[in-house]
DNA sequence: CATTCGATGTCGTCT
DNA sequence: AGACGACGTCGAATG
């Protein structure tokens, strides 16, 4: 990993077209071929960046840019895409290199995922008497999070999101609508529905109301204790 | 701006937990008080990270902490949710100060917008002697991005993404339906939808077919040709 | 390789 | 402050 201080404008040519006007920023050149531009604020997102793959070439700065000042002009090129970054340097403050060597990787514990597996093993939390038939139940339009049945022997399909937006009643209204299509699941009665996150937005519970669909909000340490402690990672 | 690279492993506490072990990494202090931990790989994304606003405490290791070699610790808050950023140094590799100002910013051209403007000025080239009523047409759940007329003097809802994706189609849906109530629209006729995009996805293209809406691919370059060049910011 | 979907999404914009 | 859509979304999992 090199890191250069340096005075500094960038552009951007691809998806869009971005300009950064002089000033002085940090750029890292990744083992990986990777760029990013680095303003002292503005956190977390680079102000300009080329993922990998790709390839830095060093260029001679034509003669007005030379001439206001450019000692070295980077072009970084995407392999694929064909986007561009040129990185013009009037001035390096700082440079050095750096051997990082290979991270081990991150170690998440917290996600959908982990919201899923808890709520498959403690089905009774969203509904009375809710016992689960199977996780990721397959549909021709992609799996149902959790597919149940509930104390009078009906199906009922659950949709879980950490946060519950809009889009997630969306999703699972399409999957009601297929699965009531299914002569074996509506036997008894028709599949109804279980909108289920952490956090629910208003206009969400508003839409799922309106179409039926009950909403439950998942209190996700509770989920956690009730589960074996020594099962959890952190 | 801050930089320093050390020997180090995160713990992250807030919407989820992560933890990252013992590596060399790069973890960038910016002015703002935001805190990025990069390696040398996976681009663009920091593995781990605080957003402003934040404040950065140095605290003493826990004795077991110090006898595995923890030289220092510092606590990363955020001021408002409360999550933490645990950082453990074992050993500075690096660490430099640097003094960036504050940068200009970044100055972008060509996206959504600009595709409403062509389309706004040329609706013909979604459909034959399609005429613009208005941009951003307003309902009760937002804005239509084009209301049009076309030939025959019947309403047509225009909606405009980049990527025409699954939600575009239901976003349309969800429009058309409103609009479809309205006695001062609907007199001649139902009001029909166009879904616009630069790319439409399968699985939209089936779905907007399926509701009779129809799609229309747009090509931005050609668009942009028909559009006087002189108004071009690059 | 293409596609789908989650995300500590982040970020702007408008109510 | 909350809601909502766009993003150079990114990135992983999956067919």
């Amino acid at each position: 990993m090199r890191l250069v201080i340096a005075r500094c404008s960038v552009d951007y040519s691809g998806r869009l077209n971005a300009h950064l006007p002089l000033a002085t920023r940090l750029i890292i050149l990744k083992a990986d071929g990777s760029v990013l531009i680095h303003s002292d604020s503005l956190s977390y997102k680079p102000l300009n960046w080329m993922s990998p793959p790709c390839s830095v070439a060093i260029e001679v700065p034509e003669e007005d840019a030379a001439s206001v000042g450019v000692e070295e002009q980077w072009r970084v090129t995407h392999a694929k895409t064909g986007d561009t970054l040129l990185v013009r340097i009037y001035e390096v403050i700082h440079d050095s290199a750096h051997d990082l060597g290979v991270d081990p990787g991150l170690q998440k514990d917290g996600v959908e995922k982990h919201l899923q597996e808890l709520l498959a093993e403690h089905p009774a939390t969203l509904a009375e008497g809710l016992t689960l038939v199977r996780r990721e139940f397959p549909t021709a339009i992609g799996p149902v999070d959790l597919m149940c049945r509930d104390a009078a022997g009906l199906s009922v399909a659950v949709e879980i999101k950490r946060r519950g937006d809009i889009d997630g009643v969306e999703q699972l209204t399409r999957y009601l609508e297929l699965l009531n299509r299914d002569p074996a699941l509506t036997r008894k009665g028709a599949v109804t529905g279980i909108f289920a996150a952490q956090e629910i937005k208003p206009q969400a519970r508003v839409l799922a109301t309106d179409r039926g669909i009950a909403c439950a909000v998942v209190d996700y340490d509770a989920l956690r204790g009730l589960d074996d402690p020594s099962h959890r990672l952190f």
